[in-house]
DNA sequence: TACTTCGATTGACGGAAGTCAAAGTAAAGT
DNA sequence: ACTTTACTTTGACTTCCGTCAATCGAAGTA
């Protein structure tokens, strides 16, 4: 804890965070500090709206407290899907920053939140002159591209059922034994998650039913980790 | 062309090849001969798998010339499910050589192709070496990322049909009058890359009629492209 | 307690796309 | 030319999921 004033106290706390977010692992507290300096801490209330599809990429947002979700949808229309949901610690998609193209996806407070916001300016300055921030920043791009190859592969090779038994699995570390968890959001995100309608939703707990998924509210038990596992992996035939 | 035996002037020809792949966007000469030099040219058949899903990925692959598809599927069973075609002057995506874990994707030579082959290595050590390699990186990465938003956007808000057109409007650069275009694949494979079934894309052809889409074998007439155009973006309700 | 509201469930129905099977067509080999 | 093969289309049927509507329950409010 530094010796100085509370606004000081923040940063210095931000910046433990910071060093635990994947796309500044392994930079310097020097390099940490460098980009800090250069960035503004917000906050936003549950259900603010940080950005919309099709607005201009400006900053980089880094999500130091809270929860984010990602959604698309059809431009004129209320359709929308979810496509990934944030937490603490990590950073958003720095995608549309580096191709200066609108964003595609708009970003909705689940919970409220702390932002860092990186300008991109000075992030585009400090990959250039840091190996290995573009390293991480690599990193971390190559690993959200891959979680969004598997959802395009889920998504036109599983069934409802199969892909909310994997957002499950998804819940815990755990890959055997049974497990109790707590669902993490109400049932109408979940549904939009796991790409379907609320009462497919429903339907595809009711099925789980058969294999050793039980629902109770927010509370969800999985008898056979290792079963589910297997189903959902098992080719659309065999349900 | 240089006054040299046939091995190096293939070489020189692989380097205009190279320099316009937008991976080494920007770089010079010297970078560029210096990668080169440490890679492998190679040729594969058409038909040929250059790499399994769950392979490890070793080197990354840059298409010289021909054309190649990125082909995902669940483990025993044959679905599958295209997922990119790459043409000459890409490269291919260097995500699971940057995670430094197995493909999650298959790659399929749909026509007789030369690849470069970068080791890894050589690859991660002129990354950390040379800013403007990994800034290129970032781009070609943040591109096809993009991209593949855009694909799991449509695959769950778009019909098939609307899919359908999306991809045909892919092959043109015009927005407006009308085109005859000749379809660069057969059916099947234009099919997995709509993310259909053969039979669900005779039938996507067959409602496009009544979009002023005619099709006769490999040829493809568009009567009006903004009318597709506008057909694509309609909410699904408007069919 | 009664009332409203929101989220979740259930049922009935329809439509889009997959499946299975057959026929038609084009391409390639002999 | 004829056969063989692969590709494409068409038809009948099924399945999954979305839509619409009604119900139920929990949480909050008057």
């Amino acid at each position: 804890m530094t010796p100085s004033g509370e606004a000081r106290r923040i940063h210095g706390d931000d910046l433990q965070i910071m060093a635990r977010v994947p796309l500044f692992a392994g930079l310097t507290p020097e390099a940490l500090a460098d980009i800090a300096g250069q960035s503004q801490v917000s906050r936003v209330p549950r259900g603010a709206t940080l950005f919309r599809q099709g607005d201009a990429a400006k900053v980089l947002h880094v999500l130091l407290e809270g929860q984010v979700a990602l959604m698309a949808g059809v431009e004129g229309g209320g359709e929308q899907t979810m496509l990934e949901i944030l937490d603490s610690g990590e950073s958003f998609i720095a995608a549309a920053l580096l191709t200066g193209k609108p964003y595609l996806m708009s970003a909705m407070a689940l919970a409220p939140c702390r932002l860092m916001e990186i300008p991109r300016d000075a992030l585009l300055t400090r990959l250039r002159a840091n190996p290995d921030l573009a390293l991480a920043m690599l990193a971390s791009l190559s690993r959200h591209f891959r979680l969004l190859i598997q959802e395009v592969k889920d998504l036109k090779l599983k069934s409802a059922s199969q892909r909310l038994a994997l957002y499950l699995m998804g819940l815990t570390q755990r890959r055997r034994g049974s497990v109790t968890l707590r669902l993490p959001h109400n049932k109408g995100l979940i549904a939009a998650r796991v790409g379907v309608r609320p009462e497919t939703l429903s339907r595809a707990f009711a099925h789980l039913k058969g294999q050793g998924v039980g629902v109770d509210g927010q509370m969800v038990t999985i008898a056979d980790l290792a079963r589910l596992g297997r189903y959902c992996h098992e080719g659309r035939e065999i349900v």
